[in-house]
DNA sequence: TCGGATTACGTGCACCGTAATGATC
DNA sequence: GATCATTACGGTGCACGTAATCCGA
């Protein structure tokens, strides 16, 4: 077997062109490497190098060998990095959401459940969710359809209904309830990252009207600062309360209301089975 | 960079099941083992294992790094073998022939011309002949057809004729050539080893009269024992001579006579070089 | 004379073995 | 008590460095 270190030492010869060189790049002394290569070929039992007395190359064989060496290389510093990789992902919980909300809340849960477990999070789209479950990618989705997948295990979350936020002088600031339809034409506030709700807001608004802000602060800022209407939704609304200072309006139609569903990995069901349990419980305080 | 010796370890902890059974198997003492494994993993800084304080077993990021070792030391094994067969290679031409004779008369041509070189020989049919100096199975062959391929370069080499050997006595024994329509019928001793001549006595003649031997010792034996016909070639009789007590027919069908070629990949026309220059001398010499 | 490879010699570290200890069945 | 892993300690081989030599442009 020849060991890693003559074939690293292999390789810088060959990429440097002479032992002086690769020896300098190693931090290593030219003896030391002269005695590796012998050492090399000793062990292969072939010559790697023709020897000129004062020069060495690389001869067919030695290059041949050289690009073994390379991909042996190639395949250690993989492991190195694979194995470390693989290792953190066993130690951490991916939760993929197609929205905001929904996240926050469970995120808490898992963190509680498995302490030593990093959990990272991420917002994406249907299509991204499903292919990531399969990737494993993500461990955990959140997800406002019922997946048709038998491979996948589904569990009911919770309901979030959207609601819009007016100034009180504002014309539709009188009804009981609007319409996507209504707010057609108004200039509406909103963040970035609100996962599927953007592609409501796309289809049923005017893309000119919405005013996406990327920051939250900004958002924030803005709705404070001005009087253009925002979106919130009963669940904001049970933690932070309404503002006051301006009317909050139930949207009626069918698309404004969601129903979100927990999923995984048929095979990977035990091992999450304290994070669908909590969130049941979860859910069922709430009521 | 991980070393081969502590893949090696790791590879045989994971066929024996325990420290101690491997480090048997690895002719080394526990503790070693013990050892090379932690250093293995603060190495890639992961565990490897589930330690039970007096037992073992991989986890699930050992295996996954079991599955690098294996392929790694798979890879460095490859190397070895692989390598020093590319060197033998080098130092190796292999000749494919058509037939027997020209073989012997360009083996030693070759041998004097490449001391450092090993020589094989083997004969084989027309098509294996071909695709094996693609396949840099051979590195020069000998055949009787010029072939079209522009890839390959192809030099006249010599001519041989076929006799049959008759007893006196025999029926044919007094016209001064035959023709293998005379010879069908009778029974000829001949060896398996003559290349492409075994097709055209297949073709040309009765193939349950060919009474073939394998071994070259017991087709003289017999041919010394028995009055039956067998070849010769006007290129053997220069060697040995002709036998005095039987009678040495020219065979005059066209296809008893051939042509042999000497050809090699153009791409390997210049080092082959001297063995073209001496074969033309060869030939030249003779006449 | 300088760049570059090899030889000779001494050194330290890293890997190994033996012995002892610990832990589980 | 048997089996198996770990810790402690002492030994040794081997890969390294320094110094010296050799060779060719």
């Amino acid at each position: 077997m020849i060991e890693i270190y003559l074939l690293e030492q292999l390789a810088a010869v060959a990429e440097h062109g002479t032992l002086l060189k690769a020896a300098q790049a190693l931090y290593l002394s030219q003896p030391a490497l002269s005695r590796s290569m012998k050492k090399l070929e000793t062990k292969l039992g072939v010559s790697l190098f023709d020897r000129d007395n004062s020069r060495i190359a690389l001869n067919k064989t030695g290059l041949h060998a050289v690009e073994y060496a390379k991909r042996i290389l190639e395949l250690d510093r993989e492991m190195c990095e694979g194995v470390a990789d693989f290792d953190r992902r066993q130690r951490t919980v991916s939760v993929g959401a197609c929205a905001p909300f929904p996240l926050g809340e469970l995120t808490p849960v898992i963190q509680e459940r498995y302490i030593q477990m990093a959990v990272t999070t991420e917002l994406a789209d249907d299509e991204r969710l499903l292919s990531g479950l399969r990737n494993r990618v993500y461990q955990l989705t959140i997800l406002h359809e019922k997946p048709r997948d038998k491979d996948l295990f589904c569990q009911h979350y919770l309901e979030e209904k959207l609601f819009i936020v007016l100034p009180k002088d504002h014309p539709l600031s009188d009804g009981k309830s609007v319409t996507f339809d209504d707010l057609r034409g108004n200039k509406v506030l909103l963040g970035a990252a609100i996962g599927f709700w953007m592609d409501i807001c796309r289809r049923r608004l005017n893309t000119e009207d919405l005013l996406i802000q990327n920051s939250m602060e900004a958002l924030y800022d803005l709705i404070e600062a001005s009087s253009l209407p925002h979106f919130t939704s009963d669940r904001i609304l049970e933690r932070t309360g309404s503002n006051s200072d301006r009317v909050t309006i139930p949207i009626e139609d069918e698309d404004a209301k969601t129903t979100y569903y927990i999923a995984c990995l048929n095979s990977e069901k035990k091992k999450y089975g304290a994070v669908f349990s909590a969130a049941r419980e979860a859910v069922l305080r709430n009521r």
